[in-house]
DNA sequence: GAGCACTGC
């Protein structure tokens, strides 16, 4: 294909930064051919590219290959490219390349169409959510884990891929790690459908898959060991040394040591920028206000230091101040949680200071509570954190503890789907066709609690039958829904009470980080600016309040003015309103999406218009479980005992372990009873009021919440509320919430909540 | 009176 030829790739229609990619690419054509040798220099550099023949053997023999690769090994880019040119691509199969982030899946896209020199989206293309660059031509696709589960339930033999990668699976996502347990399993039914001569995939014969697994953790052995001792092989990467540091004794401060360790770096090492691992937002502005208050002590020569602070929820046109070069002869010190970890990766960092913790989301199944707790980083989060200083050159890490700590350190995170509520993943097991959840190859299991819990959390939604089967249409349809399942019954629901087109817009806004972003001491401040969204009801309304009105501020400039323009008017009034226009851009984008779900479903596309009280009330109908009532001294109470009842006698748990797939429903069966004596017991002694115990001390003992501060409600304490977040930092907080009447708790949900008059 | 990081036909 000649040099910049024209193809279809369209600029993005999400309106994404991806469409000035494009335009890059269309002038690539004036790029002269030392432009091409420089390319081909550049890969024939690479240390993979010496092993190409050797690599290229091991795929053909072995159907599954482990190959390790440490940073800067080029085995993302040029492993696809090698199997391309080895006629991996016959019958046009398709060699799919997943990655845990969109991000990745993009920018590698684009570099692999370069090197190609191919228009992205021909022969190389990428596909994540929202975007999708490939074409009938493309035979390197690079794309997210989660999108490849989802094309899954389409074709579940995977039928058009010759080859899949999944790369970087030592961070084990969830989805890398359903990925990987679905991934055996086609394999496996895949060859037995050569081997009894079934046809696939409409008529075409199917051929077996390839798999290779990518990992940059020098320990290959646990995925070596999933896929029966496969083969592992190892490639050389190209990092530059990195001199290690540790302090004599621990810190009890690690901030100021933190503060110190930036000071004696600016003053007495070389050129080069700081990486400094913070835990969260709070901390970040706390440390570049101490760095700007020290820099004024300093003589004016030595003031040159530039602190910039990098989290997610910073505003991206804050976030891009880290990728900007500091200004000439300033030093930048960049703060950042572990966003900078492998998420992204800065230019410059010379110095890395890592005091060794981490922020991290951890799940209760049995109270469905989450929580953000700081701990002590694995060994291999170090190693990555301090490999961030060796990338351009040889470079310094700093750890603020002491070297015997390093040793106590875990070998490594503990893999996400241990961590987690596990209804979405079961959810999309079943409607792969799994049945049996808990004799599920997994390459960690999660705990059987976790997985009972969200078993029972599905079978109370409707979505699995008393046979624990997919229901039909309800479980089927929330399966397709890309959202949270409880999201999607409410959706199913709000059909039924005409408010669909509310929920929908409440799912959007629910399901994208915090629409509000408030900077350190200006809570004030973003409450006076967002008074006019404020519903008296509660958070979902006032989310609605806000969508609306961007959408109606929207339809107004498209009127006169174009489309990019209408983008940086809706950012101007994102920014003077407090809102984070990324979360709102990624909410339209669900909300279009899931819009065109329901429809295809035939769900009805109705409003309720002014009459919110019939949404409050789907709100209810839909998240009865997630229901909190005030206590006397202001917190609420939220009945989480009535939940944990669920787990049934242990003497049943027993008998369970022993033959999972027939007690297994049985045991649902049995628990859902036991509920519905224990919904009959719960009772009150005070006319009308809901939660209080009568004999039953487990119910007594519900948890003890408190609305956050970043509810509309905050202040007004209701004396009923339904949430959808319960979170425990340092209280245990509830939020997105909605004033409710808790009649409505027996009326729409009788089967839990039983009142006594 | 307050928020790690990702992701979804």
């Amino acid at each position: 294909m000649p040099w910049g030829s024209r193809g279809n790739h369209q600029p993005n229609a999400n309106g994404n930064d991806n469409g000035k990619f494009s335009n890059a690419n269309r002038n690539r054509k004036n790029y002269s051919s030392p432009w091409k040798q420089k390319i081909a220099q550049q890969r024939k550099s690479l240390p993979i590219a010496s092993v190409e023949k050797r690599l290229i053997e091991e795929v053909r023999k072995n159907d599954i290959l482990i190959i390790v690769g440490e940073t800067g090994s080029g085995k993302t880019t040029q492993i696809p490219q090698f199997l391309f040119d080895a006629e991996f691509c016959r019958d046009g199969k398709v060699i799919g390349i997943t990655q845990p982030r969109r991000v990745a899946a993009v920018t590698v896209a684009k570099r692999v169409a370069d090197e190609c020199g191919v228009e992205l989206g021909q022969k190389v293309g990428y596909s994540v959510r929202f975007d999708d660059s490939t074409s009938n031509s493309t035979r390197i696709k690079y794309m997210t884990d989660g999108l490849l589960l989802r094309e899954a339930l389409l074709d579940p033999y995977l039928s058009k891929y010759s080859v899949i990668i999944v790369d970087e699976a030592h961070e084990r996502t969830v989805h890398t790690d359903v990925l990987l347990g679905l991934l055996k399993r086609v394999q496996v039914a895949r060859s037995n459908s050569i081997g009894d001569g079934r046809n696939l995939n409409n008529g075409n014969k199917s051929s077996p898959l390839k798999l290779i697994i990518m990992s940059a953790s020098l320990d290959a052995r646990t995925f070596s060991e999933y896929f029966g001792d496969a083969k592992a092989v190892h490639i050389q990467g190209r990092q530059f040394p990195v001199d290690l540091f540790y302090t004599r004794f621990p810190e009890t401060d690690y901030l100021d040591a933190a503060l110190i360790t930036i000071f004696q770096v600016h003053l007495g090492e070389a050129p080069g920028d700081i990486l400094v691992f913070l835990t969260g937002q709070e901390e970040i502005e706390a440390v570049e206000r101490l760095i700007n208050e020290r820099l004024t002590k300093l003589p004016e020569g030595s003031q040159k230091l530039l602190p910039v602070p990098i989290f997610a929820a910073l505003p991206s046109e804050q976030q891009m101040r880290a990728f900007a070069p500091a200004p000439s002869g300033f030093r930048k010190v960049i703060l950042a949680t572990n966003i900078a970890e492998t998420s992204i990766t800065i230019p410059g960092i010379k110095y890395v200071i890592d005091p060794g913790l981490v922020k991290a989301r951890s799940y209760d199944p049995g109270k469905g509570m989450e929580s953000l707790i700081v701990l002590p980083t694995s060994k291999s989060q170090a190693l990555q954190r301090s490999g961030r200083a060796g990338r351009e050159g040889p470079g310094k890490c700093f750890r603020l503890y002491p070297e015997n700590e390093f040793e106590k350190l875990e070998d490594s995170t503990m893999p996400e789907i241990k961590r987690c509520n596990l209804a979405n993943v079961i959810l999309q097991l079943k409607a792969l066709g799994v049945d049996d959840i808990l004799g599920f190859d997994f390459i960690e299991k999660p705990s059987r609690t976790a997985i009972v819990k969200s078993l029972e959390q599905l079978f109370l939604l409707g979505a699995l039958t008393d046979e624990c089967q997919l229901s039909d249409p309800v479980g089927w349809q929330m399966a397709r829904l890309p959202l949270d399942p409880i999201y999607s019954k409410a959706l199913i629901l709000a059909s039924e009470y005409n408010c669909l087109e509310e929920m929908l817009i409440t799912v959007a806004m629910l399901s994208v980080e915090s629409i509000f972003y408030t900077p350190r001491d200006k809570y004030e401040e973003v409450r006076t600016a967002t008074k006019c969204f404020a519903s008296p009801e509660g958070d979902h309304i006032t989310l609605i309040n806000v969508y609306r009105a961007a959408t109606d501020l929207l339809e107004k400039r498209t009127m006169d003015t174009n489309k990019a323009k209408s983008e940086k008017v809706l950012r101007k009034w994102c920014k003077e309103n407090f809102i984070n226009s990324r979360s709102l851009r990624h909410a339209r984008d669900i909300h279009r999406q899931i819009r065109g779900h329901v429809q295809q479903m035939g769900l009805k596309l109705a409003s309720c218009g002014d009459d919110m009280l019939q949404f409050r009330r789907c709100l209810v109908a839909s998240f009865f479980l997630n229901a909190a009532v005030k206590q006397p001294d202001g917190t609420y109470r939220y009945p989480t005992q009535l939940r944990n009842s669920w787990a049934g006698p242990s003497g049943l748990l027993a008998i369970y372990s022993l033959c999972s797939k027939v007690i297994h429903t049985l045991q649902i069966k049995i628990s859902f009873c036991y509920l519905f004596l224990i919904a009959f017991t719960f009772t009150s002694k005070k006319k009308n009021t809901l939660f209080a115990s009568s004999h039953n001390r487990a119910l007594a003992s519900g948890e003890v919440v408190q609305i956050h501060p970043s509810s509309v409600l905050f202040r007004k304490k209701p004396e009923c509320i339904i949430f959808n977040e319960l979170i425990q930092t340092s209280n245990k907080f509830v939020r997105n919430l909605t004033r409710v009447d808790n009649l409505w708790l027996t009326e729409l949900a009788p089967q839990f909540y039983a009142m006594q008059n």
